[in-house]
DNA sequence: CCTTCCTTGTGAAGCTTTTCACAAGGTGCC
DNA sequence: GGCACCTTGTGAAAAGCTTCACAAGGAAGG
């Protein structure tokens, strides 16, 4: 039951992810086939939930033997769409700005960078590896032009809405926001935010709280 | 019903913390009073969500009110555990370590790091703001002397379990894991993972699919 | 070819989280 | 004080996600 329009959740496609990456790992090693067992395992979930994530997108396996690794990691590639290279840009050149653009994995997986703005007058036109950073203020029509479909938001919150604003008015349809605000989109465009404040205080949570699990 | 020995969802932690941050803003802007829509509003979900998360650990508002903004700041920083603070190491220091050493928002919410480790030689010995970067191989004996109790992983993907081992034998029981492993530690101990290329890899997903939603 | 063993794919059950809807409680104005 | 108006807190319903359990398909060895 091959499911591309079905609704698929957020969390499945994470963890989609999550066995690309396993299955590179894996493929490194030598290995050829792999079992759901031995995924989970690797990924940190179960052979069951492996099973059934696969299966929203079709049957890759073989009963009695396991997955290909090599032909799954090429589904995987499809389904997730990163068999093909995306043209990124990043806005706001702090030093969080800054280790994404150098972030190995990013490039590996087929985004790559294409353009870098800052409003800071010190900052443009200086150059960051193969990229001059060019100026927030003609962020919309460079966007455009340079053909860029996400868009990689590392402004200071109070700069976050209006830059989100401008790249969709160029056409750009996902976001990854590093601000910290709650980014308003039309329909259509996707908006994915990372918050590490959140994530340390989930940890902040658990370790308070008496009652702990795994 | 304040319940803080149920089982609380990751998912309500996590908007908890946004709560907060949209508290401060708030508290900033001189808003005495906020209803639940609003809070909601803000922080890009719903009104009856907000009051069902805060729901799990008490009655806060007032009703025909709303809740006062303060005075729930206060109380969702200590549901949080984040009205003290915590001491955080940091190990490896790559462009993404030192990008994390000096974001803001981490002390402005009570985490503070005070100790930075690295396994290159070049970089043993140097200093980074009030710190000075101590070798990888004194780690567990440093860290349990620091009195660390939260660990940032950024270290390279083959060196992460190692690490966290020895986070784990010095009575670390929070790490923040940025390498691109499932980190392996015992009962007590809690991992939160942050993945930067699955994040990208779900707006590419959702990009690629025909079906898009908000 | 037959038997044994292994692993997938998947309905169904179980569990968790979110949404709904409304009684109850409180404010503020007249 | 009384009335009109808000907004919370919360059971109950709905939706969503994960786990279970097993039939079916295939491999491997004799």
């Amino acid at each position: 039951m091959p499911a591309s329009l079905h609704k698929v959740s957020d969390s499945a496609i994470r963890r989609l992810s999550i066995y690309l990456r396993v299955l590179g790992g894996l493929e490194r090693e030598g290995e050829e086939t792999v079992s759901s067992q031995v995924l989970a395992d690797r990924a940190g979930t179960t052979a069951a939930q492996v099973r059934k994530d696969l299966s929203l997108f079709g049957s890759f396996g073989k009963r009695g033997l396991g997955y290909l690794v090599t032909t799954l990691r090429d589904e995987l590639r499809e389904i997730l769409g990163v068999s093909r290279t995306w043209r990124v840009a990043l806005v706001g050149i702090g030093r969080m700005g800054a280790a994404l653009l150098e972030y190995p994995h990013f490039r590996a997986r087929g985004f790559e960078f294409v353009a870098v703005y800052d409003s800071d007058p010190e900052k443009v036109g200086s150059r960051r590896g193969m990229l001059t950073v060019e100026d927030s203020r003609v962020l919309e029509e460079s966007l455009r032009e340079t053909g860029v479909e996400i868009v990689v938001l590392t402004v200071p919150a109070g700069a976050a809405q209006e830059v989100a604003d401008a790249a969709v008015r160029a056409g750009v349809r996902g976001i990854m926001n590093f601000a910290p605000v709650a980014l308003k989109v039309p329909p259509g465009v996707r908006v994915n935010a990372v918050r590490l404040t959140v994530e340390l205080e989930v940890l902040s949570f658990s370790l308070g709280s008496v009652a702990d699990r795994d």
